[in-house]
DNA sequence: ATGTCCACTGGAAGTGGA
């Protein structure tokens, strides 16, 4: 069993126990963080190697920043940025292959305050990573796309949509652009694995929103067809929210089956003949 | 409008981003 998991960590250098922590407690397999909020020079990746991670980040003064740990070894990268995205000065995308699987971290604008500029660039980076998802799909890769998406796919996604109406998380937009490149032919996870039960990936640190449990599920699992008939469980590490000095994300992961190796040619036809 | 937290700048508290 292969566990993926995808946490916004909101700054990887205020937040290294914690990270620290939870990646000794639960054991994910592969990890992708969002939000490092630090230059690739500050990422802490002896403390993360002593915790039995390899790494590959991509990094930018203050904001964004994303990663990929792997446990045991270096992941493989295969990606930074999206394709035909070059002028995007943000750091939100990184991709590595680990176990047969690419696994794409992804941080998309929040895009706030909408409308406006930040709202028009949240768009123009889902069209994009809707374009390259595509491509994926046509790939026949297998692919984990994860990370925080910044977009409340229903109501049934947040605690009360009453006080966020007017937010680019929740805006018909967003939404959209979130069904589109899902209807490709992804599997949305948690969703998929919990389609009857409220689930929050995120509370924020206004109005004591974690101890009256108002969350919104933002952070996604996005899996191709074949990753999607091996997946065999999905959650939300919900103790992580309720540390101190704690993320306002909590680490959003699945339980993946290992593909099963190809059976060899001459072992296949003895099989059959005999 | 509000609430809270992180990181930068500059060398304290204000600002931007979320």
């Amino acid at each position: 069993m292969l566990k993926i998991a995808t946490f916004n960590i909101n700054g990887i250098r205020s937040r290294l126990p914690n990270l620290i922590e939870w990646l000794e407690r639960e054991e994910p397999d592969v990890v992708c963080l969002q939000e490092l909020k630090a230059p690739d020079a500050a990422f802490p990746i002896d403390e993360i190697r002593k915790a039995g991670y390899g790494a590959i980040w991509h990094g930018e003064s203050a904001w964004n920043g994303v990663a990929i740990l792997q446990k045991g070894s270096d992941p493989l990268e295969s990606r930074r940025g999206l394709p035909g995205n070059a002028a995007d000065k943000h750091s939100r995308y990184i991709e590595a292959a680990v176990e047969g699987i690419l696994i794409g971290s992804l941080y998309l604008p929040n895009g706030n305050p909408q409308p406006g500029p930040k709202f028009d660039y949240k768009l123009d980076w889902f069209e994009h990573l809707i374009a390259y998802g595509s491509t994926l799909l046509k790939s026949g890769h297998p692919v984990v796309l994860a990370g925080d998406f910044n977009v409340v796919p229903t109501d049934f996604d947040i605690y009360n949509p009453r006080s966020w109406l007017k937010n680019a998380l929740l805006q018909p937009e967003s939404r959209e652009c979130f069904a589109r490149l899902v209807k490709q032919g992804w599997a949305d996870a948690l969703r998929t694995h919990f389609p009857d039960e409220r689930i929050y990936t995120f509370w924020d640190y206004f109005r004591q929103h974690w101890q009256h449990d108002s969350g919104l599920r933002i952070d996604h699992l996005l899996l191709s067809p074949d990753v999607a008939t091996r997946l065999r469980g999905a959650g939300v590490d919900r103790w992580v929210r309720a540390q101190p000095h704690a993320s306002d994300h909590a680490p959003t992961w699945i339980a993946v089956a290992k593909a099963r190796l190809p059976v060899p040619a001459k072992e296949a036809a003895r099989k059959k003949t005999g």
